[in-house]
DNA sequence: CCTCAAGGCCAC
DNA sequence: GTGGCCTTGAGG
């Protein structure tokens, strides 16, 4: 290797930005290129277990000069950038190299190409010369895959704080080597894989009432060349089996740290540390102010996600469209023009607004940016509105069938299935399933944010906080119900996937009932297409699924004649 | 042997 | 507790 070649290679962080506090950037630690105190500020947090109590609203402000006022906020905002836990190793053994490694190197070649297609944006104002660069956590994360078996980071100690016991999937992947993938994946990565171009979705854009220019300025700092992939995953060393929830035992995980975000109420003065460092002296101080002294920074920092992360379930369900909303679609719907299919394209469609409403309502939702907010909805739409049918069909709030103006009788199940009838007796099963369970709302509310917060988004970290969140609230009102609500859910989003593929392959095996479908103006049929179309179509990218999945196979296309 | 992301040290 | 600098050591 050349000299030159070595200076080229040598990771150059000059002028790079850390990403929580804006100081100069050292190199990566913990997964994300950060700065040497933000480095040491989040090992010295793991190492000793800290837990943080914000003395304000958990939505501090964190830069370089007030970095030190709130431990809590900095640490959520490290969490929120990327950095991870699981980087900070258990033996506290020196040297070497982690299971990061490979990906801090692809990072760096990423990264490598993204500047060198960077766009710069001079604001309009012109009140600076100075040219902006846009950076989102995406930019600065390392994407993990969690594939390495001979791993050597270990979590520490379970703790017994109740609010301890749930993990993220991601942690999950990372504790069980083995049960790092799943098929599910696969199937979610057929309908979405992330970082595709998101183009020709005027409509979803417009619901998501943003322009386009905003997509536009951030694409080409998030996903610069479409055949950069953007890797949470590397789709061939994934053999998907199991759900990593179902290995949770009725979530009596073994350790994370999910206490150290943000926590809504103190559990014990002991485990709240302050700058007022009442352990030393032996008194136990009220936790409310981090700093006595200094003053809290002025400006707030993400306060509508911190505000979702502190929300719980009864205040998620708040947000819940009304009951009687997939009700009013259904008797709407049913009186339109059109065959089995096009009554559930119709209420398809209609319900989509309804989830598109509540999504960008959603306060983490409303922070994604365009592109990710659409990405984010390809993937999770379908589930959404299966989850929703489910809800209505449990509580008896839609009749079994529905006659369409055809004469026919079409059953919910194959409005549900968006016309795949297969299915449909699987479907049914499932209802029944919940209902003999005692589906409550809180689990419906859970479902649907999961639904949302796809897993296959997690590579976005605010998603899988989010997830972690929605998981956290939904088992302190649910408990050990959790469990098996949970590997419901995942037959839920494998049936909703399944579906969307089914309707797809209409427009190729029938293509005159496709275009009956109206898709040029279905929103629900826009967005199939964009998903199968995209220049990185991953129908033909991703392997096939190895693995046969219980009850939803590839099963062959059947249209199912009434 | 070199790299670089871990942990450690210690002045502040 | 913080943060800049040092040491370590697996992987390339």
């Amino acid at each position: 290797m050349t000299d030159v070649e070595r200076m080229v290679l040598r990771p150059n962080h000059e002028g790079e930005q850390c990403p929580v506090c804006g100081d100069r950037v050292s190199g990566y630690h913990y997964g994300l290129l950060t700065c040497e105190s933000c480095k040491g500020f989040f090992k010295r947090t793991v190492q000793n277990k800290k837990q943080y109590q914000c003395s304000a609203d958990a939505n501090c402000h964190v830069d370089r000069t007030c970095r030190k006022r709130c431990p809590s906020c900095r640490f959520q905002k490290c969490l929120t950038m990327g950095m991870k836990m699981e980087a900070v190793r258990a033996d506290r053994m020196r040297g070497g190299r982690n299971k990061f490694g490979s990906f801090y190197k692809r990072d760096r070649a990423h990264r490598l190409q993204r500047n060198a297609m960077r766009v710069t944006v001079i604001p309009s104002s012109g009140v600076t010369s100075q040219p902006q660069t846009f950076y989102t956590p995406a930019d600065h994360q390392v994407s993990s895959s969690t594939t390495d078996q001979n791993t050597h980071i270990h979590y520490y100690d379970q703790t017994k704080v109740k609010t301890e016991f749930i993990k993220t999937e991601y942690d999950a992947h990372l504790q069980s080597p083995t049960l790092s993938s799943s098929t599910n994946q696969q199937i979610s990565d057929f309908i979405m894989r992330p970082g595709y171009l998101v183009d020709h979705q005027d409509s979803i854009a417009a619901l998501l009432n943003t322009t386009n220019e905003d997509h536009l300025i951030r694409f080409p700092t998030t996903y610069p060349l479409a055949e950069v992939k953007q890797e949470p995953f590397d789709y061939s060393e994934h053999h998907f089996v199991h759900h990593p929830l179902l290995e949770y035992q009725g979530y009596t995980s073994t350790a994370n740290y999910a206490p150290m975000m943000p926590i809504p109420t103190v559990t014990t003065a002991q485990s709240v540390v302050t700058s007022t460092s009442s352990s030393t002296t032996g008194r136990v101080s009220e936790p409310t102010r981090t700093s006595p002294v200094l003053p809290l920074c002025p400006a707030p920092t993400e306060k509508t996600v911190d505000h979702f992360y502190n929300s719980n379930m009864a205040e998620m369900c708040k947000t819940l469209p009304d009951d009687s909303q997939i009700i009013r679609i259904f008797n709407a719907a049913k009186g339109m023009k059109g065959e089995a299919h096009s009554f559930a394209v119709t209420v398809a469609d209609e319900n989509l607004k309804v989830i598109v409403d509540w999504a960008k309502n959603n306060q983490l939702f409303g922070k994604l940016q365009l592109d990710d907010q659409m990405n984010l909805l390809q993937t999770s739409w379908s589930t959404v509105h299966l989850v929703d049918i489910t809800n209505a069909m449990i509580h008896g709030n839609l009749s079994p069938t529905y006659k369409i103006t055809t004469g026919e009788d079409v059953s919910v199940g194959a409005v549900a299935l968006l016309g795949y009838r297969l299915y449909v007796n699987t479907w049914n099963d499932i209802v029944n399933r919940l209902r003999n369970m005692g589906f409550t709302k809180f689990d419906y509310c859970a479902f649907r944010f999961l639904a949302l917060f796809d897993q296959s988004m997690d590579h976005f970290q605010a998603v899988s906080a989010a997830r972690s969140r929605v998981l956290q609230a939904w088992a302190e009102v649910r408990c050990s119900f959790v469990s098996g609500f949970m590997s419901i859910f995942e037959e839920i989003r494998r049936l909703s996937h399944d579906a969307v593929r089914y309707l797809w392959s209409l427009q190729s095996n029938f293509p005159e009932l496709w275009a009956s479908l109206r898709p040029d103006t279905s929103l629900v049929l826009e967005m199939i297409k964009t998903s199968a179309t995209r220049p990185t179509d991953v129908t033909s990218t991703v392997p096939h699924i190895s693995v046969p999945l219980q009850q939803t196979t590839y099963a062959p296309v059947v249209y199912m004649t009434s």
